[in-house]
DNA sequence: GTCTATACGGGGATAGAC
DNA sequence: GTCTATCCCCGTATAGAC
């Protein structure tokens, strides 16, 4: 758990060069800048990138652990909730998922870690809310695709995702669900 | 389209380094020592860090055409067809696209643009396949999740996919299948 | 707590020998 | 066509003033 709110000004501007133009471009300079700071002052808070990325990866363990409590106490729409996190890029969930996997990409374990551990019980609750592995499995897939959708289309409005897009995704895997 | 088989093999060892390490990593020097060149025999061939991308997505191209080629060719099992090449990490179009990704994801628009052209084209096939937008979207995006899923995995075997998953996964999409 | 200035290392790229 | 040597830029990190 970060302390103060500096250091999250810093971990939000850090999140957003990282998921928006990714780990070449977010340098400390970089992130120091988009929030006001110059290098030494935001190596003050956070004394290397280690630390930096450190620091991330807590932020992404407590956003995780909040949003598996929001959507566990709405199982009969957990299914939605997932695919609708996953759409949506302003969300502070899905824009760290992006930045850390960026991270984990590049070979942060930690970051790779708390990313499955975050799968796995997006995964419990899927199925749960489905009653069928299988079909959770496909959920959960169509929840990471969507976010991968979303990366390589940054900005190229293509038409491929339209309005309706996510309610006839949701039918599809519900109607499918067999008796709870 | 490459004309030698020198700049092949650079090009298969920047990918490699790419899928594997990340960005970060794939550095000129890294490729040229993976392939057994110094940096600036290297450079000889591909004079640019810009070059040596483009040259990627070159083959990029060429791989996706292929494979859409494929693919077109048994349409009853274009899902089954899809959804392993997803999951095969060592087929060489898979390595190819987690690579351009990783560009695609630092900003290169080409890499961009030829992955979301392939994706069009994969998407139609499996329109035709299924008979259907929504289920053809949602086979398609998990197959994209298998692919983001393997890259948090890389290495861990977790467990989470195990050796059926494919067949039921198909076994979901397909059986939905209305009346062609 | 934040700044300027600086040291250090590494990646991209060029020159020129072989 | 490939090498060694070199240059420059930039990212990380430290020192020290305010």
């Amino acid at each position: 758990m970060t302390t103060g709110s500096k250091q999250d000004n810093i971990i939000d501007s850090y999140v957003a060069l990282l998921s928006e133009q990714g780990l070449h471009d977010a340098t400390i300079e970089a992130t120091a800048r988009h929030c006001g700071l110059s290098k030494a002052g935001l190596l003050h808070h956070f004394p290397s990138r280690q630390a930096l990325d450190a620091g991330l990866v807590s932020r992404l363990r407590t956003l995780i652990d909040d949003d598996v409590a929001a959507m566990a106490q709405a199982p009969e729409r957990a299914v939605h909730y997932y695919l609708a996190s996953s759409l949506d890029e302003a969300s502070p969930l899905e824009r760290m998922v992006v930045a850390a996997t960026r991270l984990a990409q590049s070979g942060n374990e930690e970051a790779a870690q708390v990313l499955r551990s975050g799968r796995d019980r997006w995964y419990a609750l899927l199925v749960e809310a489905l009653g069928d592995p299988a079909l959770a499995k496909l959920a959960l897939l169509a929840g990471d695709g969507l976010s991968y959708h979303l990366d390589i289309t940054r900005g190229a409005r293509d038409g491929f995702m339209g309005e309706g897009t996510l309610d006839e995704l949701v039918a599809l895997l519900v109607n499918r669900q067999p008796a709870a």
